[in-house]
DNA sequence: GTCTATAGTGCGATAGAC
DNA sequence: GTCTATCGCACTATAGAC
């Protein structure tokens, strides 16, 4: 294992899935994830904040596609028409082939309440962007608010019927799905 | 201070509130909390799970009155006419004498990302217990998810304009109006 | 790279209330 | 006597400081 490897962070995240998987994310001690790809405790912390935030790296690129999405939108769009681009923009991020992973991820997190507590603070980081996104395109400040956090919510509806046993729709699609069913209920 | 004395849990509510406000969350000690009221760390512990959750203690009480609201419903109600019941049975739970209070608590956790995890993984606890209410009452599934992570936004968005600082009408007043405007977004 | 503070747990002892 | 809130002590792991 060289020691100035640079894909240590990429290392320290497989490693730690894995383990959050196999014996659960309480009964994994930083120092075992670490010492399993050959580094130290404290590398561990200069690249994580937490023993959480291993699990959440790719949340950057989510809320860029997110605000992309945005701004792609066509002048003349609604704040809710601008909310649909930036969901089919998620969407692209998650091809049929990530469905397992996802799935994996997914379980261990719902498995635990402090994981879940990180993911909700993405999601509420992620709602936030995307109203400031919104705002900056005109629209007003509160209906930015509401139009962002519908949208993290459909994504997290769909997101959740996407990775279900049986499912086989892409996301996208089942995005749309959500998005039409949320305008019926508050027709 | 008599060892037996009934209080122990509001006594360290309290004491912990107040030096959250003084030092912040992170200076402040678990030890220091306990030892403000007489009582030793341990026993903070066994009345809370952890240094965040003595913030959050009102909150069975909060998600009673949405579950209430939702059963009081007329039989004939739309997903979202029950979701507005809810959250006018949630207002009722702040009167305006508790305003003041609300925001120096508000301003506590916003300031802490810590206790906006809590927070968050609270609403996410209320949502989810709207929502079988909602499937109790014979909405389906995925309308019910999506009722009631609409009903908790709605009602943060209130939340937020009602303790802000030159806010003065009630909660429910500006419930019924965010409500409105989210009706309006989704047409 | 070591050293330390703090969160949080487990278990056994104690001190009242009844 | 029982029951239960409180305490004391020893311990681990996280996280940050030096």
């Amino acid at each position: 294992m060289a020691r100035w490897d640079p894909g240590a962070r990429q290392r320290l995240q497989t490693a730690a899935l894995e383990l959050y998987v196999r014996q659960g994310f309480e009964q994994t001690t930083v120092e075992e994830i670490a010492q399993s790809v050959g580094l130290t405790e404290r590398t561990f912390f200069r690249h994580f904040a937490d023993k959480r935030e291993v699990l959440f790296d790719g949340q950057d690129m989510l809320q860029q596609a997110f605000l992309d999405g945005v701004r792609a939108a066509p002048p003349s769009a609604s704040p809710l028409e601008m909310v649909a681009e930036a969901l089919a923009a998620s969407a692209e991020f998650f091809a049929d082939e990530r469905r397992p992973w996802s799935r994996q991820r997914h379980a261990v997190i719902t498995a635990n309440p402090a994981l879940r507590e990180r993911e909700l603070l993405k999601s509420a980081s992620l709602a936030a962007a995307v109203a400031a996104a919104l705002r900056a395109r005109g629209v007003a400040d509160r209906a930015a608010v509401l139009a962002a956090e519908t949208g993290v919510a459909v994504f997290s509806v769909a997101f959740a019927e996407w990775i279900a046993e049986d499912e086989h729709r892409s996301l996208a699609e089942v995005e749309r799905e959500v998005l039409e069913e949320l305008k019926a209920l508050a027709a």
